[in-house]
RNA sequence: GGAGCUGUCGUCUAGCGGUUUAGGACACGUGCCUGUCACGCACGAGGUCGCGGGUUCGAAUCCCGUCAGCUCCGCCA
């Protein structure tokens, strides 16, 4: 059953009772859920929300609710009519305050349900704090209530069990995080939330300079620049637990502002950075969580990442790895491979052990997600007894790619292959995609595990299809990894860099990288992602001569906070482990935020609006 | 920018072209009730079906548009 009573069992809530002591106020002795059989008789005083009130005429219950708890308080009006008519008008939600004496509960009465049920609280006075209209729903209704309501009514919300125990969760990763750092040497150093807009990358949220008109702000995508600079300044290693804003499209793991676990050490190696965050990962899980990791994290190149996983963030709960068929089919007549070929394309194959059981419209629906994902299309093939192969595409395969095509993928009866042949990445992602489906579909995945995984030597550079021009893979600080510089000129896309990622159960939790401290390097760099002159004084000028004073080798990381805490608390978005969320379309339903400005603010700051559609004023 | 799903009393929902003056449950209000803890019993109030337009003798129900929420693609160095 699952009520807004507080289990104490739970594994979140292992909050001491010996730590309520402290909690102990003028307006109250004790807390809820700290009342046990060992302090019968002592008279308590409680503050608290009113969770229920059950009304029998001349005797009425109410069960009180703290974040600790909850008691039943009894009201009785043969015993003390005036508190019972006040109690007569309590309502749920209602705030107050009593005093009164615990009792046992007879034996009739307990309610083993309830952490507290066998005392409970017999009322000698009640004050009424503060009153409440009805909720707009009940807290133990919160699981079926519409996420609408929910984040229009946050402040109701968030007194559920639920979100008391996200937000604790989300503390406790944050609170052991900084005394890990801090007990490694690293010195928490807060940088600017007014920052300067260096448009690569994601869009900036902009702020107006009232005393430079014309002249704008940017929220932070990152610290990234700052955490560098405090290198260059001889601090050896920094964080902060740092808020980060990207003006992109929503996500159920994305909102615009979120926030990043964010590092920098110097004189450091990959290996250094990856042993700390090892080192942290671990601390979290045994403290908050209890539960004890295997170190070292298993390490995937970027390139064997993709291959077997078909992505740079594989989920390694399970197999059902992606094979290389190219080989198979490089002196094939069908029409889709000769041209793949010819194009330095690769053919790619997932095999499904229990292929049976898919339909003719799951099949059409994995060709419409292999294609959504790039891909030119997708090929399947059920195998059959005596291991015959049916395929629309059989007909077009020699007995012996067949026969080989069993042999590698080790084929029996009702399997199921589903083939891709395209461009290597195209081809990689769209059998991905695939995989993290069927793992799914078919329950081939763990829900109780917690699989990490490093992913290195990733490309420095992509190529950006849209802009026709080199990208960055990681940012544009990364160092090239040592032994792929001599490419940067001729062969840039086959550069490596000194860039990880963490990966957790096939999500990104954390990326970063050694970091370039040569100032030709980074020019370089600039140069080769097409930023001529003008644009990187104008962007990086300021970085750049900081560069020109010294600096040390360094690196660092950057974890995702929201996403880390979400996937540890197993929930399925990023809002529910966020106080105050926005909506898909970046609006808080609280606050009713962005909203219109005065003509004043806009003339202050220099605005002036073009005409353009608004967000219905209710 | 695009795709899909959703939108009926406070909440969750039934209804999917006419027997609907839109039904139920919970919540809410009033009354009764001394042991409940999903308290119980009785009575009552509450929605015109996200919004706009169209089709039809007739629309919550069909069509179009639009708004909002969610999931996803693009986007997120």
């Amino acid at each position: 059953m699952k009520g807004i009573i507080l289990d104490m069992t739970n594994k979140y809530s292992n909050i001491k009772k010996d730590d309520f002591k402290s909690y102990a106020t003028t307006l109250r002795s004790n807390m809820c859920g700290e009342l046990n059989f060992g302090m019968v008789d002592s008279k308590v005083k409680l503050c608290g929300w009113v969770n229920k009130r059950r009304d029998h005429g001349k005797l009425i219950f109410i069960d009180l609710r703290d974040f600790s708890g909850l008691i039943q308080v009894v009201f009785d009006a043969n015993i003390n009519e005036a508190s019972y008519s006040i109690a007569k008008e309590i309502r749920a939600e209602y705030i107050i305050s009593i005093e009164g004496t615990l009792k046992a509960r007879t034996a009739e009465t307990v309610n083993r349900d309830l952490a507290t049920g066998d005392v409970e609280v017999a009322a000698d006075s009640i004050n009424i704090l503060s009153r409440s209209k009805t909720p707009p729903y009940a807290l133990d209704e919160r699981d079926r209530v519409d996420e609408m309501s929910r984040l229009k009514y946050r402040y109701v919300d968030l007194r559920t069990e639920d979100m008391q125990e996200n937000l604790r969760l989300r503390h406790k990763v944050s609170s052991t995080t900084r005394q890990y750092l801090n007990s490694n040497g690293f010195i928490e150093v807060e940088t600017p939330i007014l920052a300067k807009s260096t448009p690569e990358g994601a869009r900036d949220f902009l702020v107006p300079s009232r005393l430079n008109p014309g002249n704008f702000y940017a929220l932070p995508q990152s610290p990234q620049l700052y955490k560098q600079i405090l290198m260059f300044s001889g601090f050896d290693r920094i964080y902060q637990i740092a808020r980060c804003f990207r003006d992109e499209d929503l996500r159920a793991d994305r909102q615009p502002e979120f926030t990043q676990i964010d590092l920098e050490m110097s004189f450091v190696s990959v290996d250094d950075v990856i042993k700390l965050i090892e080192g942290l990962i671990t601390k979290i899980f045994t403290e908050v969580l209890g539960m004890e990791l295997a170190l070292p994290f298993k390490r995937l190149t970027w390139r064997h990442s993709m291959e077997t996983y078909g992505t740079d963030k594989p989920d390694l709960r399970f197999g059902m790895q992606i094979t290389d068929l190219t080989d198979i089919f490089k002196n094939s007549q069908f029409n889709i491979f000769i041209n793949v070929l010819s194009r330095k394309g690769v053919i790619k194959g997932l095999k499904v052990d229990d292929g049976s059981q898919f339909t003719r419209k799951d099949l059409d629906d994995f060709v419409y997600t292999a294609k959504k994902y790039g891909a030119g299309g997708l090929i399947w093939m059920k195998v059959e007894s005596n291991n015959v192969l049916n395929s629309p595409v059989a007909k077009f395969l020699t007995d012996g790619e067949k026969q080989l095509l069993i042999e590698r993928l080790d084929l029996h009866e009702n399997n199921l292959v589903l083939i891709v042949a395209d461009q290597f990445l195209k081809t990689c992602s769209a059998l991905g995609v695939l995989r993290n489906y069927l793992g799914h579909r078919l329950n081939l995945i763990d829900l109780d595990a917690f699989n990490f995984a490093w992913v290195v030597d990733f490309p420095l550079f992509e190529f950006d299809d849209r802009e026709k021009r080199l990208s960055p893979m990681h940012h544009p600080f990364t160092s090239p990894s040592p032994d792929s510089m001599d490419m940067l000129d001729m062969e840039p896309l086959g550069v490596k860099s000194l860039a990880y990622d963490i990966v957790l159960n096939g999500n990104e939790i954390g990326g970063g990288s050694i970091r370039i401290n040569d100032i030709e390097l980074q020019k370089k760099i600039f140069k080769i992602l097409g930023f001529d002159d003008k644009r990187i004084e104008d962007n990086f000028g300021f970085f750049l001569r900081a560069l020109q004073y010294g600096a040390p080798p360094h690196g660092g990381i950057a974890l995702g906070m929201d996403r880390l805490v979400m996937i540890i608390g197993r929930l399925e978005s990023i809002r529910e482990v966020i106080a105050f969320p926005k909506t898909q379309s970046a609006y808080c339903m609280m606050t009713e935020s962005p909203s219109v400005v005065t003509e004043q603010q806009l003339s202050e700051v220099s605005i002036k609006l073009s005409p353009i559609k608004k967000r219905d004023q209710e």
